[in-house]
DNA sequence: TAAACATATGAACAATCATTCATATGAACA
DNA sequence: TGTTCATATGAATGATTGTTCATATGTTTA
């Protein structure tokens, strides 16, 4: 229990209220920093409506850039940015046709997030 | 069609490159913007490793305000300002004991939203 | 090879947000 | 009622990030 405050910056709680078996259960239990980080960073990713237009859009059909960026009435450059980032975290895939590049959903798990985002929403 | 472009800022490649059936497909198909921007909304609040750490804490145990500061090795303002967040978007919910409030998971939905989040990072 | 065009990217700016510090609130108990 | 203590909250600040504008890349076709 020592290493919980570890900067001698003790809450008054700390030693009052903290219910150490639990404390100590809990942090057994929870998985490590770095993959929580990491979940973050995942739901960062969906937390931007204009990711979450070409993510909805791209539920329906594979597209082109110009095609997404028609869809969301927004500029290529804006779209072709947020590709980007989608593609970073691994949520598309894409293949080049000539001058024009089609994206597409990378993850069977997306949907399955989403849909349960719908039904939080809807409650 | 007319609409997609509405304000005369008509990219190069939409009178070549847009694919008009499948751009009018997709913007039949998908959700309206308003949900979709309170998906959006969700996911920013998942979007924060503070809150991530926060959550997954709670998987494990209903817990109070200092506990959880330990188990994070946070202050308790800090905390005490993510939960309102989360409280507000109603994802836990809370019971008064006296001096203490413990906090504990409001929703079903969330379980899952982060078992398929832990799967994509897997991958 | 040169022009046309779909897409990508770098820099800059505005807006959003998590934490800290100080303080307020409200319940228990003397 | 007054003190103690767990929790809540307002203001300020530093950091992150989405979009725009300008331009670069790379493929096609003349």
């Amino acid at each position: 229990m020592a290493e919980i405050n570890k900067e001698n910056t003790v809450e008054k709680c700390s030693e009052e209220c903290v219910h150490g078996e639990i404390v100590e259960k809990v942090c057994s239990r929870i998985p490590d920093d770095e993959i929580l980080y990491d979940v973050a960073e995942l739901f960062k990713v969906f937390g931007d409506s204009t990711r979450v237009r070409i993510i909805c859009a791209l539920f329906e059909s594979e597209m082109c850039v110009c095609d997404i960026a028609a869809v969301l009435n927004m500029t290529q450059s804006a779209i072709s940015h947020q590709l980007r980032v989608l593609k970073q975290a691994r949520l598309v895939k894409y293949r080049r046709e000539g001058k024009t590049v089609y994206y597409s959903l990378a993850d069977k798990h997306i949907q399955t997030i989403f849909n349960q985002a719908f039904e939080h929403i809807m409650e």
